[in-house]
DNA sequence: CCTGCATGAGAAAACCTTTTCCCAACCCGC
DNA sequence: GCGGGTTGGGAAAAGGTTTTCTCATGCAGG
């Protein structure tokens, strides 16, 4: 095996080991093991000897010997079906920086929309001993494409559809609508309409029940939301259906979008027919998707998810789920904030 | 300490061992490892038997000892600075798939512009004992904040600044801009403007420079590209520029952008101008980022970078590198792939 | 001087698997 | 019946660390 002869690391000497330090210091492993980790009897002197030692050599205890022992990786999964998507991102960031400040490091498992994928990942993850895992999805009206529940070790669920009984996390859609909708009466609008994606999708509803609720709490009322799709061409169309029909003073003066490309659609199609954003009509979007929401003219006013904080708290929540702390289970919704722009102007003039 | 009490695994059992399945097959712990991975002889009856009860018991051996005594975790880190971005996300997707194929689990870490975290995450996983580490960044003539020039184990660098003598892989900008101008030349187009970022970023030049060789090659005048921002607004901007003064035989017949956001800007103040695309002005994109690329209208011709076949390559790059492959050193660039949409019409009427 | 105890440090088991070496039994031919 | 080879399987070490136990020493008190 020709190949063999030369394995050829790029440096070839072996990490240092406690025994070489022990060695170097003049003393056993097991001295040296307490010395470093602050535990047991000795004197001062030998204590510093051997850290002195350790740190010359450049000694590293290997987390694989140690996990074996104190059965304990500190090592999450983080199993996703959205690797190529916008939500899964900062939930993926929220995630490892919450757990990578405890000194735990996160398995990234695109599973996409695979059994036999997830089935393969959930094996590994749990032959390699992670402490956990955060389930993540694109939406959180849907399971993914694996079973989780019942597993020896802790799951945690962040905005994908938990299994009952398991702690999941979402954001609060409708509190996110009604940022929105408020926003827009604060400002004098009153006739707000509501444009948004398909029915299929739960948050559709909540949101649109959320922009009812809140126009009815205050005397208005509701026309039906429009539902179409996640796209610029719908918003396009719901211009058309919104602002097409005659009767100029029945036209609204507030579009709350359930997405921002939803609402970029909006605003240009409204700037193509010559109504101003926002002095005629304001605009909200939701996902605050900065590079849309930015690049609209006007910038977009757009309410956030906060999904890095989601993604924090899912690791945090599993955190200490891993080290027993009994956690209530059922799905915690976690606020949504409005990012203010300029598509929605002030007080009307 | 009331919170030991009560460790609650959500499941108590804890996983079967090689022992128990050896006790309950009534052989030793070393025939049963033999039986299960087919090494050792013995009869056929009892490989059998002991591979039955193991499946009977669920057994799954334990990473975290057989990495420790095969020296091999089958686990590889891949580091990033642009967890929010868009390059990386079909990267990590292609890294991760090209090792899940091996068995091999991918480490998420996330180091921002951080050195401090950088640090922190590459001795965790050098801690960890990761077989190799995949480098990616944002842009490719950017290092990361990080110095893995020492490591003992093997590196990859994909989309990201190599250090010297290491593998690296980058997508063929200069190869994906010739694509885009030939493209143009097929359709008869011949006044061809080009429209990029920053002077700073080192694929501006790349790209520029090819757009030059191109049309110089074809006995066409270039003039200078205009470099600007990676925005919308900058494509506005540029139209004004190209499309603003007199002599409307100067005007460009077609406009190759940096990237899909100034072509969107390009392509909207087009049709504000109106100039019609592709009947006046054949626009084309670079990163083929779908989001974008399909929403305008009409939708974007664009070059691809293939990044998730560059992030499968890297994988198995640094795969063949943990065996022992020995690698040539030096960036290796990947072809581009052009993704033809409306945005060029057909030859000129 | 002897008992008892605190102190400092080491030996060894444990975690779980793989692999090398070894041994007993059996079969063959002579 | 016996030497040599084969066959089936086990004992033990190795991998690196942590933790529990044990032990020797030295000192104080009686």
């Amino acid at each position: 095996m020709p190949s063999n002869a030369e394995p050829a690391p790029v440096s070839a000497k072996p990490p240092v080991t406690l025994r070489e330090v022990a060695a170097a210091a003049g003393v056993s492993v097991a001295t040296a093991s307490k010395a470093l980790n602050g535990q047991g009897r000795m004197t001062a002197e030998t204590r510093e000897r051997i850290r002195e030692t350790a740190r010359l050599l450049g000694f590293r205890p290997n987390s694989l010997a140690q996990s074996l022992l104190r059965k304990r990786s500190f090592t999450v999964g983080l199993l996703t079906n959205d690797t190529y998507g916008r939500f899964s991102l900062p939930l993926m960031a929220g995630v490892s920086d919450a757990l990578v400040d405890k000194g735990v490091s996160v398995f990234l498992c695109n599973v996409e929309d695979d059994q036999r994928l997830g089935q393969l990942h959930v094996e590994a993850m749990l032959d390699k001993r992670v402490d956990g895992i955060v389930a993540t999805g694109k939406r959180i009206d849907r399971h993914l494409p694996v079973d989780l529940s019942n597993l020896r070790i802790p799951v945690v669920y962040a905005f994908t559809q938990p299994d009952p009984g398991a702690v999941g996390l979402v954001s609060d859609d409708a509190g996110g609508a009604r940022l929105a909708v408020e926003h827009f009466l604060r400002l004098g609008r009153r006739r707000i309409a509501h444009v948004s994606g398909p029915a299929s999708f739960a948050v559709v509803h909540a949101r649109a029940q959320a922009w009812r609720d809140v126009l009815k709490e205050n005397g208005l009322a509701a026309s039906e939301p429009l539902l179409g799709a996640w796209s610029e061409a719908w918003g396009h169309d719901a211009v058309e259906k919104l602002f097409g029909r005659a009767g100029r003073e029945e036209w609204p003066d507030a579009v709350f979008c359930g997405n921002d490309q939803i609402a970029r659609g909006v605003i240009d199609a409204l700037r193509e027919r010559g109504i101003r954003v926002p002095e005629d009509v304001g605009v909200i979007g939701f996902d605050n998707w900065e590079i849309v929401a930015e690049a609209t003219r006007p910038p977009l006013t757009s309410v956030d998810m906060n999904l890095s904080t989601l993604g924090r708290e899912a690791g945090l929540a599993l955190l200490s789920l891993v080290d027993g702390q009994p956690a209530a289970p059922g799905i915690r919704k976690l606020p949504c904030r409005l990012v203010v722009r300029q598509s929605c102007g002030g007080p009307p003039e």
